[in-house]
DNA sequence: GTCTATATACCGATAGAC
DNA sequence: GTCTATCGGTATATAGAC
């Protein structure tokens, strides 16, 4: 970090701001592209809650597409075991959501690749969770335990249902993990 | 209806047109809607599909907001028993979704006004269905299976989830109906 | 009543000054 | 490296011809 020889700039190394600032335009356009999706939000947008000139996001990051692709990208999340991780991601949906899952969330019923993007996720969530749980239905079953917390996360997150949204997070990780524990059970085939 | 005098033209009366066309633009706006959102669809869009020239559209419905409007209007379903409705929801979502469901769901994330229409929609089933089943945090369940159900619908038919897609309606609804029958049940509280 | 032409505005993206 | 100015395109919406 101090490779350099002397510090023309006294505080700021020159090509330390640039960096500084695509990680503003980075943040700035994952809050926004969260809050009203892909094509409400503009560039002009991006740049005022980055403290930018609109042409710095474009110089950046080349076009607006190309800084959605980079604002969706989630952090690649470890395989994991099995069915315990439902408990986990049931409690990242309860509290806050990351930024960049808000961001995809909020576009995928309208941007394409964004519900590419969603449906490889959760394709691969339930391909794990389902080898967890086998039996019959395995997963035809943990595709609905999957759907349901994708359903809940809107639900909360997005449209604030009412008794989703005034439960507490406690109140709601408990029922919930009880009704897709149940939910994940195999049934009875009469 | 017929308070005119003559019928200057023949076969087809004067404002039945008018009332034909506005009815096809209608439904044109519900499958563009409903393709790919509000915001992405022009009033270009629907006068192609509905046949008619675009100033048409804005003729008939004033604005494009106001088309959007009329167009996600859904049938007022009735109050409805209790728990067995949960049921006819299930069928419905298995199958095919109504074109005015359709274009509300698209939009759902990204339109403040179908946010709030689903939000509606949804808080009063919950209602409903925490009436009839009873228990503790009867409220909470009930909001857990309707927003499933929702997640459902959306996997299925919006994100085309691999294992929720790919099941026939019939294995569909019968898991699906088991997950959330088991998902209502109260749990002990131990 | 339906279509042609256009007003008005805003977007993404680019070029060039500093 | 960052900002100013602007281009080219497309959208909604309107006014007027037929």
């Amino acid at each position: 970090m101090r490779n350099d020889t002397v510090a023309s700039t006294p505080t700021t190394t020159r090509a330390a701001r640039r960096a500084a600032s695509q990680a503003r335009i980075l943040d700035a356009a994952r809050e926004e592209f969260g809050r009203r999706g892909f094509e409400a939000t503009t560039v002009r947008d991006i740049a005022h809650r980055a403290g930018v000139d609109p042409s710095l996001v474009l110089q950046h990051y080349g076009s607006k597409s190309a800084l959605f692709t980079a604002a969706i990208q989630l952090p690649a999340g470890e395989p994991q075991e099995a069915a315990d991780h439902l408990a986990d991601v049931l409690n990242v949906r309860a509290a806050a959501l990351p930024p960049e899952m808000r961001a995809l969330v909020r576009s995928m019923l309208t941007v394409p690749e964004a519900s590419e993007a969603v449906r490889r996720h959760l394709d691969e969530r339930i391909g794990n969770l389902a080898a967890g749980i086998g039996g019959p239905d395995a997963e035809l079953r943990a595709a609905i335990a999957v759907s349901s917390i994708l359903g809940l996360t809107v639900a909360r997150h997005f449209l604030q249902l009412r008794d989703v949204s005034s439960a507490s997070d406690d109140d709601l990780v408990r029922v919930a993990t009880q009704a897709l524990t149940a939910a994940l059970q195999p049934q009875r085939s009469d």
